[in-house]
DNA sequence: CGGTTTTATACCTGATAGGGTATGAAATGG
DNA sequence: CCATTTCATACCCTATCAGGTATAAAACCG
């Protein structure tokens, strides 16, 4: 399983909050296993249940120039 | 069916491309039925398979910060 | 207007995502 | 070091996504 951004994205964003897994997975109020798979890196997740966990974050899925995210570590996935 | 970020994304790059749906389907690779999904904004969609899509645009699915993609029309969807 | 192309909608089917859970590994910290 | 917490992996089951297709509606153009 890849490490894709998105995933990375998941982890930093739920560390920054100090929430384990189960704790995230409850409060966005999808499984914990997707979760795990999400951050994971699994390609094949569907859209609707990341958009839940990425609105708990302030965003959602969209479309991004590849360079920008495949290789950079960029500005809205890296800190704040 | 919301016609989200993403719909319009694909129907205007396969529109700036002249492309059919049949079309685009084939040369992506994936059924046109998902093309037709996929343009129409279900929002239920496997991300691979929208990233097949995407990525014949040179692009593919990222976090995106909610404001800058639910009511602004941007850049990177707009025009070229 | 009628003919052609493109798109939208509906149906059937196999494959699998996601939930739940249980177990073990790994990290954490006393 | 051992205890505790967090995470990873594997299993079963149900819901549904994606493909294919067929039909109709809609847009387009002579």
């Amino acid at each position: 399983m890849n490490q894709s951004e998105l995933s990375r994205f998941v982890v930093q964003r739920r560390k920054a909050l100090k929430l384990t897994q189960p704790q995230l997975a409850d409060k966005v109020g999808v499984g914990l296993r997707f979760i795990r798979e999400l951050e994971a890196g699994k390609p094949t997740l569907r859209m609707d249940k990341v958009n839940e966990v990425l609105r708990f974050f302030g965003c959602q899925l969209g479309p991004v120039p590849i360079e920008r995210s495949a290789s950079n570590n960029n500005e809205l996935d890296g800190h704040a």
